[in-house]
DNA sequence: ACATTCAATGAACGTTTATTCAATGTTGTT
DNA sequence: AACAACATTGAATAAACGTTCATTGAATGT
């Protein structure tokens, strides 16, 4: 009962971890199953042992993606700028402490941004939008004075941008400094 | 002597258009020659009769990248944050104007960060680093006052990587509203 | 001890992909 | 008008890819 489905569990961990690293690297089309299967050390057939096809893995990640680090961006109830001061200070401390959750983050953009991914990816995906619940909460702030003018839709972009540039520069090479949140902050900053 | 020639070129031109536009949407491994042929209404053989091999037609889109876009951004004797404004201001023009050039950054940054690109590609851009020249324009504006403490690496990632992930986000959706330079610009400005 | 279930492999299959090539039409040159 | 050079096509090829499957060996439950 316990014994076999938990080396299962463990087994089928041990290849969304190694999948999420080449998909973030290569790409779906890049990645080839025999590639991840290398990574985790098995043979090709048994990897559809544990996941029926590469779409299934892929969907796996992205699903994992949605309900886990990118569901935990709440604003409950803060103050706008205090938000994004939040926001950009914990995702650039998953980058340089929880590698995992950050490149969850680059796994999110590529799946939401790449047309190489599964019809089924982007149907999960239709309907989640990070631009919009951000630029109410910019504007929010924009009345608020804490926040500077400008379209808040653009404001939106200008930080992700910036927050999924770093995680990407990061996530891929680990020897590389990591920008401080006040930095970034400033580009919504009020002067 | 020419007429022939210029067709050719024009024909190719067209190629290298609708390639640019396919490897930035899904990547080099997701983009096939078929898709390039279907885009531009052709026949897949025919390609060959352009370009030797796909990743040739890669690589002289990203050679086009090198001697274009990129190589004009030279701070001349500039007072180094007066640089970066004029750098923001401009490539962020091109998004708006010039979506060609704007979707060449795309494939630059791509043939830089993704593992899916021929070794070939590799090699070109080995020694092209945006970073550290960036990085000492930064040292001289803190020395100067003009531009905030900290990594000077660091910071030349934040700003890179705001430029790069708006250029992204505008290039793939031109119905969204552009961010002002001043915006990303204030990533390095002194207070 | 035995039967059953599961993990694991490697070969086989059909499809897709990049690439080649022989054949055919088209265009510029003389 | 005739010829050579080029443009274009569609079929052929070989490798790579995702996926299936029969088979084997080990672990589990009885």
């Amino acid at each position: 009962m316990t014994i076999r489905e938990d080396q299962k569990e463990k087994r089928r961990q041990e290849i969304l971890f190694e999948g999420l690293n080449l998909f973030i690297q290569k790409g779906y089309s890049g990645t080839t199953i025999k590639d991840i299967a290398n990574a985790v050390g098995m043979s090709v057939g048994l990897m559809f042992h544990y996941f029926a096809s590469k779409e299934e893995l892929y969907l796996a990640l992205v699903s994992q993606g949605i309900e886990g680090p990118m569901n935990s961006l709440q604003p409950m109830g803060l103050e706008p700028m205090k938000f994004f001061e939040m926001t950009a200070e914990r995702i650039l401390n998953y980058i340089k402490t929880q590698p995992f959750i950050a490149k969850m983050f680059l796994l999110m953009h590529q799946a939401h941004f790449s047309a190489d991914v599964p019809a089924s990816v982007k149907e999960l995906l239709s309907g989640f939008d990070i631009y919009s619940p951000t630029a109410e909460i910019i504007h929010l702030g924009q009345k608020n004075g804490t926040i500077r003018q400008g379209d808040p839709l653009a404001l939106s972009i200008a930080f992700w941008s910036a927050i999924q540039g770093v995680a990407e520069t990061l996530a891929l090479h680990s020897d590389m400094p990591c920008p401080e949140s006040a930095w970034i902050t400033d580009i919504l900053q009020a002067k």
